[in-house]
DNA sequence: GATCGATGTATCGTCTCGATACATCGATCG
DNA sequence: CGATCGATGTATCGAGACGATACATCGATC
């Protein structure tokens, strides 16, 4: 998830990790932090696999154990995405099988960077996040309804909000997919990868 | 976190942990899954610190690395909170401040065993969450106020949308806090620790 | 008597987080 | 002029959470 973010980014332009982090936090809604933590093992694991690039020469090498700390002198590193790294980013926007909609953090990832993804693929995508979420939502009330004599006050409001969420997560989905397919309808504006002219694959 | 939810539950009666993992669930909202990979290890340090006992003898060892791996035959395990145990939960009930209701998660868990927390105590709780809430929601506006023009209809989307749930937990600690107040201002009913004659500490 | 799903305990590798350390730079202020 | 402060910037550490998986037992269904 945190890959297909950075990878993302970086196909807007080369960044360092700070900026990195800022444009994440703001892409993602805000919410999710991405802590430094998360970012700097996540980079040297795409540089490692030949996705991303940097500008110092002695990257990824994961330094045995017993180096010295490397405390001291450290200077900018300037990310670039590869051709791997392209081809990689291509490669997962082509999914939308129920990896993609099933956690919604990854969904809301996925999100962001819509407009990489073609027409029909947004569909789809959507139509099973809002799936998913419909489910979630029944085993809620489902739960709420069983327990609704034995539980707490606290305990049902805290289920009653969660409920109520999950419920205006669909509204907002369902307002997404109509305004996915009025624009399907009235014209399928070629994407970076536009759709190819085949209307029936739902 | 997860501690505090174990000793509450453990505090109505024994469990091992599989009935552990499914009130946990049922009482969490539903929505956060907590897994048995979080779970035994929780239950070990618990049983380690003394927080919790069991009916079987040899627990709690932290069996040295090279031990046989321990398959086959393994029975029910029964844990039961200690005397230490209800100790640190009462001692867990007092705390107010932020380290209750800047995490989300952790707010919940709190909301959840509401019933053994005083009165005044869950006024300044729920109070408490609502400012850092609100806090999250201008942080929100700022960010879609200054990225309106720049970013992509989804991106965008996504913040309305997580603006739009903020906003909703807004609206719904409100609720809980004026009945809070009108509860607080007909009668106080005497908790299980209740809350002293005081009603001027807010 | 076979199989299936619920009950039940447990570990493993991978990842994530929050806290922290350290360094540089520009601006502000006395 | 020097001090200090906050933003920028890279990085690690330990604690712990997660998903996947393994294994075992039991009752019901077929």
């Amino acid at each position: 998830m945190l890959e297909f973010a950075i990878l993302g980014l970086l196909q807007q332009s080369p960044m360092h990790g700070y900026e990195l982090r800022k444009q994440l936090a703001e892409v993602l809604g805000g919410l999710r932090s991405i802590s430094y933590g998360s970012l700097y093992p996540a980079l040297r694991r795409m540089h490692a696999a030949g996705l991303i690039s940097t500008d110092e020469p002695d990257r990824g090498a994961l330094l045995p154990a017993d180096a010295p700390a490397l405390t001291g002198r450290r200077g900018k590193v300037v990310y670039t995405i590869t051709a791997e790294g392209k081809e990689r980013f291509h490669e997962l926007v082509l999914q939308t099988g129920p990896e993609v909609y099933d956690d919604g953090g990854l969904f809301g990832v996925r999100l962001a960077f819509f407009r990489h993804t073609a027409a029909d693929a947004r569909l789809r995508i959507l139509e099973g996040r809002r799936r998913t979420v419909e489910q979630q939502r029944e085993g809620l009330r489902a739960s709420l309804a069983r327990t609704r004599e034995r539980l707490d006050r606290y305990t049902l409001e805290l289920q009653r909000h969660g409920l109520e969420s999950v419920d205006g997560e669909v509204r907002w989905l369902s307002e997404l997919i109509d305004t996915e397919r009025r624009e399907a309808g009235s014209g399928p504006p070629a994407g970076e990868q536009s759709a190819p002219p085949e209307p029936g694959t739902t």
